[in-house]
DNA sequence: TTGTATGCGTTATCAT
DNA sequence: ATGATAACGCATACAA
């Protein structure tokens, strides 16, 4: 292993130092002989020596992510559309899957040029050190970087918003509500808010966790409501996903006789049990918000301080419909 | 930031080689000024640089580990466990989220020294390049590097046999059968070979898939059989949560009605609805099998090419109990 | 036991 | 437009 600049220095009759500028694409070099380098760089399977350049750059150009101690598909998924996000950048990304502590030692000793971290743990995270952005609701702490989230009221008031202009009057919300997460808390009460502005009945259910069986449970409750809803708008993928399964097993028609409309916009709400129809902010807007903010704060090196709230945006698919006639 | 073995060289009255060697330990540096020397580089908050390090060692003691793409939490705790095994030696891990070849890409990038794959990948990475430990059931193909497994039919045998031994004859399997999976089909042909060695009923439930709610919806077919079973054993933790909800929902007590075994061996089975007691190698264990053997197959040098499969071991918690009188 | 000198592969500064 | 050379921070062979 290990063809050099040296070695296509000699293959190519010009000096090294020649051969770097060629490489970086500097335009002190004249074009054919670049052409050329290039060209014999590529024969010999030249491969950039990224200890040699750290070396002297003092720039890793790696950013690392905590990986989330939570295990949703949806934060696994944001994780993977990030990773993809940085592809396009000249950074790479690398990924840590211990405490918030150990992993800001490993990032520290691979020097790595940023960080970033969601909200469950960027509290752990002293301020001093290393570029950071974070992800998710950003709680009341005052912090000294950026902050990236989505906005969850609007995206309430858009679903609920979306279900009105289909006439539907009732609408519940399927979610945890009594819960110190502040993220659910946001979407509870941005869909509180959403059908008070309205005149809806307000009908919330508490599933008192956000896993699949959390949705499957509260569709018994809603049977049993004496006033039927026409539309759920249900608080998490996972949740949505319980929510039609029971529906269906009660032999309750989706779109027709119950209109489904779930938070959280990723891919995976096209191959449900039921095409989903979704509100949130695509992942992938998410990914390349989260990447481009924290590459600008490295490279503006004046100490970013925001808390940026992305607008959601709702995908039509085949979960909603007009509200039943009755 | 970077503080150097020239800045503590100099704080230390010593030059900076005395430090170097100091730092890694050497038996050529009287022991007080090594003692002296680490003083004072904690008290400097020296921190080595990688770079520089790996530039003169030509090692990156890095090893890098392919996220599996499939989501499963028993898989997400083995990750976890591999990087907490990986604290106690020199190396450290990152992982790469991305396609096999993307992930490959990074890690030649990173030079890392090893990596890491699972069952579901490995077949894509070409032989000859760095390092490589498998996990997960190798298929027919002769592979030039090791693979660490768990002995899955093993596991079947010793699950059967504690069931046997608290008197039960009427043993039922719950997992994904008809599939191509191999690691599936391992643990069911596992079972039906303990069955038929015991002259026990067979009696297999297809779940077609792994999910929660697939052992929910088995325990359907099960109360629906003409006979019985008065133990279950399901096929993986997902599975098994969802028979025993779906069992507590049919008022069947575990395990006075019907003992329940699980497949796979991580501590989160502790904290299920029932403590529960279930097979498998336990991942911590595991864990450190696949960290020593890629440290052991780098340093070696050798082209280690073994199949390793690991010894379950079955910890008894309260889902399973003596057969009733019946 | 300690110090000196060299080189790792690259970028960047200064000549040419 | 190209080349020589000094760093970058560290390990190590060799000298003292």
């Amino acid at each position: 292993m290990g063809v050099t600049i040296k070695d296509i220095a000699k293959e190519a009759n010009v000096s090294y130092s020649t051969v770097s500028k060629a490489l970086n694409n500097s335009p002190l070099v004249k074009e054919v002989t670049k052409q050329k380098i290039l060209r014999v760089a590529k024969e010999m399977g030249y491969e950039p020596n990224l200890a040699a350049k750290q070396l002297v750059r003092k720039k890793t150009e790696v950013i690392g992510l905590i990986w989330p101690t939570i295990e949703r598909i949806v934060l696994a998924t944001l994780v993977t559309n990030i990773s993809k996000a940085f592809e396009a950048t000249k950074y790479s990304m690398i990924l840590s899957v211990d405490s918030a502590e150990t992993s800001l030692d490993t990032f520290k000793k691979f020097q790595v040029d940023g960080m970033i971290v969601f909200a469950e743990s960027h509290q752990m995270v002293p301020e001093d050190t290393i570029p950071l952005v974070a992800y998710g609701v950003s709680g009341k702490r005052k912090v000294a970087y950026p902050i990236i989230d989505a906005n969850h009221e609007q995206a309430m008031e858009q679903a609920v918003q979306y279900l009105a202009d289909l006439g539907h009057h009732h609408i519940a919300y399927v979610g945890h509500l009594d819960t110190e997460d502040a993220l659910q808390r946001e979407k509870a009460e941005g869909y509180q808010k959403a059908i008070k502005k309205r005149n809806l009945k307000q009908q919330s259910i508490d599933t008192s966790g956000l896993d699949w069986y959390d949705g499957y449970l509260a569709v018994e409750e809603i049977i049993q409501l004496p006033h039927q809803p026409t539309a759920i708008i249900g608080g998490s993928y996972d949740i949505s996903g319980g929510i039609v399964r029971s529906l269906h097993e009660k032999g309750v028609s989706i779109p027709n006789d119950m209109s489904v409309v779930s938070y959280d916009n990723i891919p995976q709400m096209e191959t449900m049990e039921i095409p989903m129809t979704c509100i949130g902010v695509p992942v992938d807007l998410l990914a390349e918000e989260i990447v481009s903010t924290i590459i600008h704060h490295i490279e503006s090196e004046g100490s970013d301080e925001f808390i940026k709230k992305l607008t959601p945006s709702l995908t039509e698919r085949k979960s909603a419909g007009p509200a039943p006639q009755s």
